[in-house]
DNA sequence: CTCTAAAATCTGATATATCAGATATCAAAT
DNA sequence: ATTTGATATCTGATATATCAGATTTTAGAG
């Protein structure tokens, strides 16, 4: 409750959506599960209109599924909706690493640089929480030095969906050392502007890490 | 008018999407027209609702930008260059090749290959006109058999942006048989269920398209 | 004539009422 | 007891009224 009112600046849709969506991705609301406009509307203290737009636009995003004057529901296959969105970004932040490795500066070698030495203390101390951010940082910092905005828009648009996929990522020691190895070998390639190999390294790692969190997660069914 | 009347079974909210979509493309509504709420629920006879949501959609396919209470406006899109989205096309495109060969039926390479004879057809008899569309064709029954609806959307939002792009890419006569060449090879590895080799075919095929289009427009300033 | 501020106006955002399709309920017929 | 169909009810879809921020207009001071 206490962190959706700190938005005070958005519009009732888009602080609603956020809300949805995160309570759908963490499960609160579960597949299957009905979520009535009328309902929503006064649990949340607002009109079904601002509501509405909200549910539209998670029904294009493959969240739920609406059928006319039946329903709203939450998607039976969200892991198929996150894992669609997933390889979309994997493709996304490939491109974003080969255009910074034809672009990237000198300076901006440095700035990455000391992201990645900062990654490998906190991979030695075991840090997951601090290597979540420190991940995001890095990816952002690659995506910046690819200077292309449209690439910039999708990828970020992306971001909030995998927030507790990338979570779930980090929770299993044995991925906070293979993490880094592939971002290092990614900073590698990048720095020797080596775009065919940057690109293959970033799509390889997201794609490893979709796969690890999808079968990690089936077991734990 | 007519055209519209025969869609009855459709919601209101999806039929003046698709009628402003159009009027987008067809530039009936410039890039910067302002789009009134009031105004156009007024001239189509409707209430601003269904209106509302169909403008909220457009604006996540980046048709159209609104800034709260100042209006929604036709996107211009000189914010993003036709390059730096086509970058991302190239992504997108590549990753629904690879997935295409994972996922693609008998049933369905047997569509795949209909359309390659076609254009094999046209390609020889030189007829730019017919190969633009079953380019077309053949893209879109490729990211189709990729069976990933959010890659699809985002690959069709940014179709509608570059219309103009491959109407040139077709316009040099030398490019029909290169063109089909690369078509070919890409089938080829799609149907072997190679995914590397459709993702990198895919890949280079739209970049070197890319740098062509891009080198052929400078030449003619 | 210029500048400023208040008010009128324009616009999208939100709230509420109503419509209409889909479903569930239940009584009557067999 | 089962079936059927009328009806009550639930739900999203649509229409309309109102709110509030942004812009423009304009009246008044200098």
């Amino acid at each position: 409750m206490t962190d959706a009112n700190i938005i005070l600046t958005k519009s009732i849709r888009d602080a609603v959506y956020e809300k949805l969506k995160d309570a759908i991705l963490s499960e609160q609301y579960k597949p299957g599960h009905h979520l009535k406009e009328r309902e929503l509307a006064k649990l949340y203290g607002i009109s079904t209109t601002p509501l509405k737009e909200a549910l539209r636009r998670l029904e294009q995003e493959g969240l739920v599924t609406t059928s006319a004057r039946r329903g709203t529901f939450v998607s039976t296959d969200i892991m198929n909706s996150i894992e669609e969105i997933n390889w979309a970004r994997s493709a996304l932040e490939g491109v974003a690493a080969r255009l910074a490795a034809l672009k990237i500066s000198d300076a901006e070698i440095s700035q990455l640089t000391g992201v990645v030495e900062q990654m490998r203390v906190f991979t030695e101390q075991k840090n997951a929480e601090k290597l979540l951010i420190l991940n995001g940082d890095y990816h952002k910092l690659i995506r910046t030095f690819a200077k292309n905005n449209y690439i910039v828009q999708q990828i970020e648009a992306i971001h909030s969906f995998d927030r507790s996929f990338r979570q779930k990522a980090l929770s299993h020691e044995e991925e906070l050392e293979r993490g880094f190895q592939e971002h290092a070998n990614i900073y590698r390639n990048i720095c020797a502007r080596d775009a065919d190999g940057a690109e293959q390294a970033m799509i390889s790692h997201i794609r490893r890490t979709i796969v690890f969190v999808k079968s990690s997660t089936e077991q734990s069914l």
